[in-house]
RNA sequence: GGGCGGAUAGCUCAGUUGGGAGAGCACAGCCCUUACAAGGCUGGGGUCACAGGUUCGAGCCCUGUUCCGCCUACCA
């Protein structure tokens, strides 16, 4: 006998540790079956489980299990990602603690220490996916600075370089002075912030006069070796060529012309610094400016910012201004709103910082990638998404792959002393070609996302040709979240096309961001994080895990709310219900089979099992299509109001008859449907299926739900006759139901019934008395097309039925009478809907003939309800005239 | 600046080729009916943001407006 309520705490344990020793999750590299992949978006290793990764696990899970279930050879690869910026900040944080730093340790120690830390703590994200239920092949776990990957990133490496998709140069990179690396663009968050437009005077190096120029940046004048202003622009057209004196630095700088000054912005005349700005950089190339740099790596005034040296940044424009105004150079100060970039890593601001770098031709590689999706080889779902993913890859550009760290994989690059020949290697070269021995290797690592970018081939073992790669790749699908689309989803596309030279992936699941209730962002700093570990500890990871997947529906973002987890944890309790009801039934030791003797079943089982196959063939397809909302809707709607609350109804009065045979279809009519319910929910709740479906007490063809066949749909158990008379009970059973409740009447009163429905209608209903007599609490059921409507009735009106329940001393005519002439009110309003379309001849004439049809059909049955009702109505007015 | 999405019951949201709007929760009433009070039955509740348009017919398609959110971008 089943405890009465579910406990799921030591029956997760219980069963992951089952399904992990049977080796149900391992794949095979060689298989009969066809294959099913699914990468996981590595988590970082630092990381914990968030509610994010919870979404995404769960959603990846149902897929897995579903497809393992339904016969592939799946393949869910974990692993975790080394995330270089964020990891070295981890560990740095804690050498800060032990009062040192890395510099102090060196570059070897420090890696070291990494290692260790990741030893030590980064199995925890890992043990928390386990925790979800995550049927990952663990056998399979990979890490992206493991050799086979190391390997993988400078076999890429070296081919990009080879082909001249990867290059050094000197650039304006995003500089974040904090980390003290170079970002990508995508490492840079914009945010905007109501910032101030300087206007400064700058005056003429040959005697009086000057030009204002506007700036959001005072500072950069330091590094300033031009003033621009549009070449069509009459109010400057005689200054172009003037010199310009720089104040306090005395520097002399040319006005120059150039299209690319808006005129209408500010003053017209813009201060041109190189060194600084990405537009400025670029006029400095086009007019060979000067480029000077006036920072340093870490946010400070540099030698070339004169008095101001060695100053924080900000520091530094709050002194500038200050100066400025000291010598009546400052013009005014104006509102202005601008975006400020913020390192996505530890928000502090960026800086574009002109520095050596390695970048990736992108374009390219864009270009193959966008026609993958174009030709529909990669389908994103949902669609919405394919707009963002072209209008990144039309507008990107190339990718600064180096970062100034230490954590990840070190540029396989290698710089000769002697004759500065560059060395690109797979291998650690001994020698230049000169001779020389001594070689330094450069001191940078590669963007984390580069060896991300390689994940779903590089963990099958690429670039050997292994079976793993051969089975496997492309995957199947990718399932993560929009926020990583450009930074993950669309590189890996890139380098998939041009290293395996086909996709990674077929499909593209985009899901959405998970928010609190109130809509927001969840982050530690607002307090609002919801955690994933609190909602498995508090209401088990099935809950949870259904949760999760009920609100998955496409292109939304999800508002997460805690009451809707302990909603579905009522769920989990009915279904444990139902197992503890079937245990109830079932003799000690009896075995139900599974086979369905179909010729003793009752109407209702032939009825549930309809049903059943109707779901099963919904929740595959729902599932195919990654509508996991609806899928779990369509289960819980099944489950909940049809197996319970009517089909095991129906049958009570079987269970506790004498009738054995008729007892042991319904027992096993319902053991039947619960099982093979179990098998439809166990992807979305793995672990309370297993439990009950281990102790359920029929034959099964697997030795766990993991590996059962996944229910589809069986039209040899379909029956439309059957779902149509069950139709016309339920609608009996509602209507006296409904009288009972309207009319406050105690639930436990019997009633008597009288049902006036003519000939099939009659039929169906007399044989299904008993369906009747049990649902509705009624005793007494008269059927038959000659009743009469009685005194002291309440009466209710279906299509093809009426009913009439005698109350009575319990009969309030007045009640009644007003029920009723409500009723009628609601009725009348369809009326006058339904008649105002068909009067209308155009809709005659241009609705399809099916529509109109339908309408007419409608308005008959309508008319003969109102005339039902008013009849009724009439009866009791009379009626009571009679009694008053 | 460009782009995308959202606005539907008190709350959270479904609504897949346009044919009189649904669910869960919440609320109200009656019930401890032998699986389940974490339950059962019943009920109330919506100008589908606003304004136009297309259509016999619009929550759905088109145009515009207002609010909210997000992505993206080198107006200093």
């Amino acid at each position: 006998m089943l405890e009465k309520r579910y406990e799921p705490k030591d029956i997760e344990k219980k069963w992951y540790d089952f399904w992990i020793e049977k080796n149900y999750f391992k794949a095979e590299e060689e298989s009969e079956k066809p294959p099913y992949c699914i990468v996981i978006p590595p988590p970082n290793v630092t990381g914990s489980l968030h509610i994010g990764h919870a979404l995404d696990i769960t959603l990846q899970d149902i897929m897995i299990r579903w497809k393992r279930m339904s016969g592939f050879n799946t393949l869910w690869l974990p692993g975790t990602d080394h995330a270089g910026i964020a990891t070295q900040n981890v560990v740095e944080k804690e050498l800060q603690k032990q009062g040192t730093d890395r510099h102090v340790l060196g570059r070897e120690k420090f890696i070291e220490k990494v290692w260790e830390w990741k030893r030590l703590y980064g199995g925890t994200i890992i043990n928390q996916l386990k925790n979800m239920g995550a049927s990952c092949d663990w056998s399979r776990e990979r890490f992206t600075l493991d050799e086979g990957l190391s390997r993988a990133v400078k076999e890429v490496f070296v081919r990009l370089y080879e082909e001249g998709l990867i290059y050094r140069g000197e650039y304006l990179i995003n500089w974040c002075p904090r980390c003290h690396t170079a970002l990508s663009d995508l490492e840079v968050e914009h945010e905007d912030q109501q910032g101030k437009l300087y206007y400064i005077k700058y005056s003429f190096a040959d005697g009086d006069g000057y030009i204002t120029v506007a700036t959001t940046r005072p500072e950069t004048y330091l590094g300033d070796t031009a003033v621009a202003v549009n070449p069509e622009d009459e109010r400057y057209k005689d200054l172009i060529g003037k010199k310009i004196r720089l104040p306090m630095i005395n520097r002399e700088i040319p006005i120059i012309a150039d299209e690319f000054v808006d005129a209408s912005f500010g003053t017209g005349a813009v201060k041109v610094t190189p060194a600084h700005d990405h537009n400025d950089f670029e006029m400095g190339r086009r007019h060979n400016l000067q480029f000077i740099n006036i920072l340093t790596g870490d946010g400070r005034m540099s030698d070339e910012a004169g008095p101001y040296k060695g100053q924080d940044r900000f520091e530094c424009r709050k002194n500038i201004l200050k100066d400025m105004e000291a010598i009546g150079h400052l013009e005014k100060v104006a509102d202005h709103k601008l975006a400020i970039g913020h390192c996505y890593r530890c928000k502090t601001i960026v800086e574009p910082y002109l520095s050596k770098q390695w970048f990736v031709k992108i374009k390219p590689l864009a270009d193959e990638a966008i026609k993958a999706v174009k030709e529909e080889r990669i389908t994103i779902i949902p669609s919405g998404w394919e707009n963002s993913y072209y209008d990144w890859m039309e507008n990107i550009r190339d990718w600064c792959i180096s970062r100034q760290i230490w954590w990840g994989h070190r540029i396989p690059v290698w710089y000769c002393k002697d004759c500065a020949e560059i060395i690109v290697s797979r291998e650690t070269p001994s020698a230049c070609k000169c001779g020389s021995k001594e070689l330094l290797q450069d001191e940078d690592v590669l963007d984390t996302w580069f060896s991300s970018a390689l994940w779903p081939f590089s963990t099958l073992g690429w670039p050997d040709n292994t079976g793993d790669l051969k089975t496997f790749y492309p995957t199947s699908v990718l399932i993560t979240g929009f926020d990583i689309l450009f930074f993950w989803v669309a590189r890996m596309i890139m380098m998939g096309l041009k290293f395996r030279e086909q996709e990674p992936f077929r499909h593209v699941y985009i899901h959405a961001l998970i928010r609190d209730a109130e809509g927001q962002k969840m982050s530690k700093s607002k307090g609002n994080v919801v955690d994933p570990l609190k909602m498995t500890e508090l209401y088990g990871t099935d809950a949870f895990r259904f949760t999760l997947a009920a609100y998955a529906a496409q292109g939304r973002d999800i508002k997460f709310s805690e009451h809707r987890v302990e909603g579905y944890r009522h769920f989990l309790n009915k279904i444990w219900n139902v197992a503890r009801f079937i245990s109830m039934n079932v003799q000690e030791g009896e075995e139900l089979t599974l086979a369905i003797k179909v010729k003793n079943l009752s109407l209702a089982d032939r009825w549930i099992l309809s049903r059943l196959s109707a779901v099963c063939l919904d929740v595959n397809k729902l599932l195919d299509e990654y509508r996991f909302n609806d899928a779990a809707g369509s289960l819980y709607q099944f489950i909940w109001h049809e197996l319970c609350d009517w089909y095991i109804e129906m049958i009570k009065p079987e269970l506790y008859g004498d009738n054995l045979e008729s007892k042991s279809a319904a027992v096993s009519t319902l053991v039947h449907v619960f099982e093979v319910s179990l098998a439809l929910l166990h992807p979305f709740m793995p672990f309370i299926t297993e439990e009950i479906w281990q102790q359920l007490p029929c034959k099964k063809d697997a030795e766990s739900l993991c590996i059962r066949q996944y229910p589809t749909r069986d039209e040899g158990i379909e029956d439309n006759g059957a779902e149509e008379k069950i139709a016309i009970v339920m609608d009996a059973v509602t209507a006296i139901r409904n009288i009972r409740g309207e009319l406050n009447l105690s639930p436990s009163l019997e009633l008597q019934a009288l049902i006036k429905a003519s000939n099939n209608i009659e039929n169906v209903l007399n044989e299904n008395m008993a369906y009747i007599q049990k649902l509705a609490r009624a005793r007494n059921v008269e059927i038959g097309k000659d009743i009469q409507q009685p005194k002291s009735a309440a009466a209710a009106v279906k299509p093809s039925m009426e009913i009439f329940v005698p109350l009575e001393g319990l009969f309030d005519i007045d009640a009644e009478i007003a029920r009723l002439t409500k009723e009628k009110g609601k009725i009348e309003e369809e009326i006058q809907f339904v008649q105002k379309k068909l009067s209308n001849e155009n809709f005659i004439s241009k609705a399809p003939p099916a529509v109109v049809e339908e309408n007419k059909t409608k308005y008959n049955e309508y008319m003969d309800k109102l005339k039902t009702l008013q009849d009724n109505i009439e009866k009791l007015n009379q009626w009571r005239m009679s009694d008053d």
